[in-house]
RNA sequence: GGGGAGAUUCCAGAGUGGCCAAAUGGGACGGACUGUAAAUCCGUUGUCGUAAGACUUCGAAGGUUCGAAUCCUUCUCUCCCCA
C-alpha cells in the first residue's frame, strides 16, 4: 500500500498539495522531511502523530529527515499560540534539542537501507546566514500581503505579534528551500497547524527557482516538484485537547511521565476515541484493527481496544520492559486484590509498583494522631494542605488506606502496615501516596 | 469628537442597602453505577477551623451609613453606537 493511501485509511490526511501521490508512486524513495522545534526538554504525545507520519513514509520506502529546530526554536512558532512565546535562552535550547534528538531516533531507522532515516539541524545552515543576505535571498520573494493573510499571524494582528515571531514562517520556508537545494528533499509534512508555514516553504521554494531560471513566476510548472501534506490534529470526542492529563501534558521522557503513567494515559482512552487512535498510533493493519474493534464490541468491558493501544505505544517508546512494569503496577492498583494480597508483595515490588508516587516518611509513633491529622499535618501537608479539606474528602468517601475506604473516625492503628512498614493512602481514585514509617 | 453600556467568586452570568461567601449553568474535585470508559445520579467547590465561628472577596482608591457587591466621588480598563 502506498504512504498517501496508507494515511487515508488511518485518518491521518488532512491536506496536501496536488500530484504528490502520483509523485511518490513514479520517485522511489522520495526525501521528506518534518521539523520539530526543541521548545521543551521532551517531545509529547501530540508530536507522536506527526513522527507516525515519517514512520509510515519510512516503511512505504521513502527517506525520512528528521529536522531539529535548533534555530527556529530561537524565533518561536507562532502558529497555535495567542500570545507571544517567551523565549528560551541558548543553554536551554541546547539541552532540549540534545534530548529531542535522542527521543526521536528510536522511532525510526537510521542505519540502513537507502531510505535510513537521516537528521539535520536548521542550525547549522541558518547560523551564518547574515541578516542582509537573508532579507535579499527570502524576504524579497514572500510579500507581507501574504505572510499576514496566514491563519497563524491573522489571528494575531489583533493582540500583537513580534517582527520576530512574524519572521518565523520564512525561516521555516527557508529550511525547506535549503533542504531542497542541498539534499533534494521534495516534501514537507506536519501537523494541520503547519500548513501556512508549509506552503510558505512551497511559495518560496517556486518563486527562487523562477528567478535561477529566468522564468516569470506563472509561467512555471515548479508546482510538480515540491509537496506539502498535513494529518489532522488530533482531539478528544469530549472536545477537550488530546495529549493531556488532570497533571498536564503526557510526555515520551519517563522522568516526566512514568511509563505508568503513560500506560495509563492511552488505556483510560474512551472507547469514542480508541478507534481513531489505534489506526494514528499504532502500525496495526486494517485486518488486525478489524478483528480488535470486533472483539472489542462484543466485550467491551475487556477493553481490548484500549490495552492493544497502550501495549502497542508503550513498548515504542519505553521498551516492553517498562510495558511489563506498568501492567503489573496497574493490575495491583487497580484489582480487586484484598489488602491480605497487597501484603504479600515483596518491598522490592511494592517500590517499584509506587515508583513516580509521591512518598512521604513519617515516624512511627505518628501513627497514634488521628486521621485527619495524619492526612494533613503529620505528612507535612503533601497528602491535603489543610485539615479542613482533608475533612471534606473523607466526608465525601474519597480517601482509602490499603485500598480500604476510611472515615474521620477511622483508627489508624486498625490497618496493617504492609512490610511491616508502609501505608498506602489513596486520594480519589487514582491519586496515591505511600507513606513509609521510620523508626 | 459625541452618546451609551459595562467591570462580580476558575469561566459564563444573576444580584441594585441588611435574608450575600453571593442564585443558576459550566468546569474542577469526590462519591454511586460501570469496564480504571461514556452517559446518568448525588455531594463538595473563598481561606482556616471538630464546631460555633473568625478572616479575606464582588475593577482600584476614597466617602455616606449602625450596616455596602449594591448609594456617592475620583481613577483605571473593556465594549457598543453615532460622527
Amino acid at each position: 500500500m502506498n504512504f498517501i493511501e496508507e494515511l487515508r485509511w488511518r485518518g491521518m490526511l488532512q491536506d496536501y498539495t496536488p500530484g504528490i501521490e502520483e509523485f511518490l508512486n513514479t520517485h522511489q524513495p522520495v526525501r521528506g522531511y518534518i521539523g520539530f522545534d526543541p521548545t521543551a526538554t521532551s517531545l509529547h504525545v501530540g508530536n507522536l502523530a506527526t513522527i507516525m507520519l515519517l514512520v509510515h513514509f519510512q516503511r512505504s520506502g521513502h527517506k525520512p529527515y528528521v529536522l531539529i529546530g535548533g534555530a527556529t526554536g530561537m524565533i518561536g512558532d507562532p502558529s497555535g499560540k495567542s500570545v507571544e512565546r517567551q523565549m528560551l535562552d541558548k543553554a536551554t535550547i541546547e539541552r532540549n534539542q540534545q534530548a529531542i534528538a535522542d527521543q526521536l531516533r528510536r522511532f525510526l531507522d537510521f542505519d540502513s537501507g537507502e531510505n535510513k532515516a537521516e537528521m539535520i539541524n536548521n542550525y547549522t545552515w541558518l547560523k551564518d546566514l547574515s541578516l542582509l543576505e537573508f532579507l535579499r535571498q527570502v524576504g524579497k520573494h514572500i510579500t507581507v500581503n501574504y505572510m499576514i493573510a496566514k491563519e497563524s499571524v491573522k489571528k494575531r494582528l489583533e493582540s500583537g505579534i513580534s517582527f520576530t515571531e512574524f519572521s518565523y514562517q520564512l525561516l521555516q520556508g527557508y529550511d525547506f528551500y535549503y533542504l531542497f537545494k542541498h539534499h533534494n528533499v521534495r516534501l514537507q509534512m506536519g501537523g494541520a497547524d503547519q500548513w501556512g508555514n508549509i506552503t510558505t516553504g512551497t511559495e518560496l521554494i517556486r518563486r527562487k527557482l523562477a528567478v535561477e531560471r529566468g522564468l516569470a513566476p506563472l509561467e512555471d510548472n515548479f508546482s510538480e516538484e515540491v509537496f506539502a501534506l498535513t494529518t489532522p490534529l488530533l482531539t478528544k470526542s469530549d472536545g477537550t485537547k488530546f495529549g493531556k492529563s488532570e497533571s498536564g501534558n503526557i510526555w515520551l521522557d519517563p522522568r516526566l511521565t512514568s511509563p505508568y503513567q503513560f500506560y495509563q494515559f492511552w488505556l483510560n482512552t474512551t472507547d469514542q476515541d480508541a478507534p481513531r487512535l489505534v489506526r494514528v498510533f499504532t502500525l496495526f493493519d486494517k485486518e488486525k484493527i478489524q478483528a480488535l474493534e470486533a472483539e472489542h464490541a462484543a466485550a467491551p468491558h475487556l477493553r481490548i481496544l484500549q490495552k492493544a493501544l497502550a501495549e502497542d505505544v508503550t513498548i515504542r517508546v519505553h521498551g516492553r520492559e517498562a510495558y511489563q512494569k506498568a501492567v503489573q503496577a496497574s493490575a495491583i492498583l487497580f484489582g480487586n486484590h484484598p489488602t491480605e494480597e497487597i501484603n504479600r508483595i515483596d518491598e522490592a515490588t511494592l517500590l517499584a509498583v509506587f515508583e513516580g508516587v509521591p512518598q512521604i516518611a513519617i515516624p512511627r509513633q505518628a501513627l497514634q494522631n488521628g486521621i485527619v491529622d495524619f492526612l494533613s499535618i503529620v505528612t507535612d501537608y503533601r497528602i491535603f494542605p489543610s485539615k479542613s479539606e482533608a475533612r471534606k474528602m473523607l466526608q465525601g468517601g474519597g480517601v482509602s488506606i490499603n485500598k480500604m475506604k476510611v472515615t474521620e473516625t477511622s483508627q489508624l492503628n486498625n490497618f496493617s502496615l504492609l512490610q511491616n512498614r508502609y501505608l498506602i493512602v489513596q486520594k480519589g481514585k487514582k491519586n496515591y501516596y505511600l507513606v513509609r514509617l521510620l523508626d
